[in-house]
RNA sequence: CGGGGAGUAGCGCAGCUUGGUUAGCGCGCUGCGUUUGGGACGCAGAGGCCGCGGGUUCGAAUCCCGCCUCCCCGACCA
């Protein structure tokens, strides 16, 4: 059944074979400014995918979305020590607008929280007006020294949350209840990703905050990826653009404030995590098509039953798409459908159609079966829905064979050469850090030894996951 | 910024060492025909400031000088 190989195997050379995947699924081109990114009809339709299902759980856990500028005062980012120490290496400055040099130069957002701040600050009153809770949906733009397409451009999509609490309790709270209700819940439903929950070690902060959390996946060359992010803030932005609220007892007091994002490496982050030497494998809960029925040549009988296939798909609310047969043989089509990932695919042809039949295949797992005409839709229908938990499960095991408990920092690094380690974070410290780095290894997070999320770094007994990260 | 490599058709490359007619090849693209159950085949086509600027020469993709860009490996990051 295997043809010859399209891609370089994934064992072979697995930032090759992300290439070509990208290129042939027709996912993105570089843009012709380095770091730069076009984002192609079907990478975009599978980010809009993305966005709509993570767009509707931020609602459903409170916030609204909001709209703020592109260009933010240089002097915004600077009111925030840390912050603007961690971002001026990447930031885009425009000195130069309406034909004459700027008094005051403009930043290119690399991340809202400045601007917001500054509005937050306005907005916010009394203890009434908390919690605010928003989100916006644009393009942030850090100067990357090393791009590739999805995973580090110059400029990428994101959805970037902020909100502000009375309390330390509340913004912590809060920022939890996205991590797990957003992010880790669409990792899992809807990419198929399983991910470790954990806190930043102090050394993988944001810019500015007093916790980071994480959700790190695991691509198929063992390697991680951080999905997802949400700070704990603390007071330190609330400090620097003056976000004071009217408690109840009518003192002036600051907000805590927080925020969270997920971007357009998230489908960076699919592509690896699922891929195969096929080409891209799409969970079904994301994929643009979920079945494509594909007509094994162009004939009127088989467009016929090809036609019927689909109505009855779509009146099943499955996301459909008929291939006719105009573009070139059936292999070449066969190949281009594994190569975009497309679930399950219905091939109808002449000889089976004689005998009343028609072939089912899914793709995660390249089965194959041949069923009467009349239950092809009922069977494609059932496997788009067992595909999915299919592909968490696949993905699970995988990453669980290659994570594994070692009892020192020499045993991490023997094992974050192809997977993750867990180790003692009290085994670590900040010689173990550095003697990471060296390896090009770091702490992705950290976690209880039950594998929940912990308050912050300083609790006993944590464990560290170490690998080799994107 | 340090170290290595490359700029020739949409993409991938050969040609350059040893200058010489009309600059090639594979894939893709267009047209026609035959095909179609795992990347089809034939025929006919289209498509090039050979990265940019200067120099040497009767003659430069090829030799010399300068510049620009891109890629890979290291230091930062969603």
């Amino acid at each position: 059944m295997a043809g010859p190989s399209v891609l370089t195997p994934q064992n072979e050379d697995f930032p090759q074979w992300y290439q070509e995947v990208v290129a042939k699924a027709e996912m993105a081109d570089n843009g012709p400014v380095r770091g730069t990114m076009v984002i192609r009809p079907y990478g975009y339709a599978i980010w809009e995918r993305i966005q709509s299902a993570i767009d509707e759980r931020i609602k459903l856990a409170g916030a609204q979305n909001a709209y703020f500028p592109l260009f933010i005062p240089e002097s915004y980012l600077s009111k925030e020590a840390e912050h603007v120490e961690g971002f001026s290496p990447e930031l885009a400055v425009v000195t130069h607008a309406g034909g004459e040099e700027l008094a005051e130069p403009i930043v290119v957002r690399p991340t809202s929280e400045t601007v917001i701040g500054e509005f937050m600050a306005k907005w916010i009153q009394s203890h009434r007006d908390l919690p605010l809770l928003l989100n916006q949906w644009a393009n942030v733009v850090r100067w990357e020294m090393r791009p590739r397409l999805f995973l580090r451009s110059s400029e990428f999509l994101w959805q970037e949350g902020h909100t502000a609490h009375a309390s330390a309790r509340d913004a912590s709270a809060y920022a939890l209840k996205i991590h797990l209700e957003v992010y880790h819940d669409f990792l899992e439903k809807v990419l198929a990703v399983p991910t470790f929950l954990g806190i930043k070690p102090p050394s993988e902060r944001f810019a500015g905050a007093t916790n980071t959390m994480t959700c790190e996946g695991m691509m198929r060359d063992g390697k991680a990826l951080q999905m997802a992010t949400s700070h704990e803030l603390g007071q330190n932005f609330a400090r620097a653009f003056d976000i004071y609220f009217q408690s109840e007892q009518g003192q002036s007091e600051l907000c805590y404030t927080t925020s969270w994002g997920a971007s357009t490496r998230l489908v960076g982050g699919l592509i690896m995590a699922h891929g195969d030497d096929r080409g891209l494998i799409l969970p079904p809960a994301l994929a643009p098509i979920q079945v494509v029925v594909l007509a094994v040549r162009e004939d009127d009988e088989v467009l016929t039953a090809c036609r019927d296939q689909y109505d009855q798909l779509t009146a099943a609310g499955v996301r459909a798409h008929v291939d006719d047969g105009r573009r070139g043989s059936f292999g070449r089509r066969v190949t281009d459908w594994e190569m975009k990932g497309v679930p399950v695919r219905i091939e109808v042809g002449p000889r089976d159609l004689a005998q009343g039949l028609v072939s089912v295949v899914r793709r995660d797992t390249g089965e194959k079966s041949t069923v009467a005409v009349a239950d092809a839709a009922a069977l494609a229908s059932s496997l788009v829905r067992d595909v999915q938990g299919a592909m968490l499960n696949a993905a699970r095991t995988l990453r669980d064979s290659r994570t594994t408990t070692v009892s020192d920092l020499d045993g991490a690094i023997e094992v974050a050469q192809e997977g993750f380690a867990r180790v003692e974070w009290s085994k670590v410290g900040d010689a173990g850090e550095a003697r990471l780095k060296s390896q090009a290894m770091t702490v992705r997070c950290l976690q209880r030894s039950d594998g929940s999320m912990p308050e912050n770094e300083r609790e006993s007994g944590l464990v560290a996951i170490v690998a080799r990260s994107y």
